[in-house]
DNA sequence: ACTCTATTTAGATAATTGGCTAATTATCTA
DNA sequence: TAGATAATTAGCCAATTATCTAAATAGAGT
């Protein structure tokens, strides 16, 4: 989970799983979109991979990345939920009054 | 925005929020739970004030912090619902942090 | 096998971060 | 005013991170 917030840390990683949201895409594709080198967003990738908010699979010459919401979903909502916001539910986390 | 998730990257920075939850509690004792130096901690204090995510309070000699939970919760829903995540609906907006 | 394209790795460097000790500021109490 | 306590700031160092260019690797198609 330290690494989820980690990699969410960098605007540019959390826009890439923004624009994965809207389906599997090539890192090529996914580089083009942003003003930094190939180089750059292939370190971002791994960050991401390493967190576990990406898989990957090849096609021909292409990798392609793949959102893994689940991942996103348990680090994200779990720790609201010890906030006791959203709904709560990946970490049930009572008050101790 | 960034500044939230820039905060949350830390697990410090993460434990003293959800110590927080708890209630107010001065930089003293707050820093007494952790294994660090008062100057690092209070360095770790800066950043979440930074982002919003604690607000001051002065009792004496003391530096009161508080926890404000609706920073938390925007950023944290708020990117949360980008995906389709948390309870039911969430707020329809795309793109850009 | 050769070549083209896509992606990652290597190596270098600059910026940021997290940590420390020591010094400073602010406030309270006597 | 002096002394004690709480917290932050200042100055420094080591480790990490972000970025680049250039080179290497892996497949696909010819």
């Amino acid at each position: 989970m330290n690494d989820v917030f980690k990699a969410l840390a960098d605007p540019t990683r959390r826009e890439v799983l923004q624009r994965l949201k809207a389906g599997p895409m090539s890192a090529g594709r996914l580089a083009e979109a942003f003003p930094v080198s190939k180089p750059t967003m292939s370190a971002h990738f791994a960050v991401l991979r390493q967190a576990g908010l990406v898989t990957t699979q090849k096609d021909g010459t292409s990798v392609i990345y793949h959102l893994n919401v689940s991942v996103l979903e348990e680090a994200l909502l779990g720790f609201a939920g010890v906030f006791g916001l959203g709904s709560g539910a990946a970490s049930p986390q009572e008050e101790k009054s």
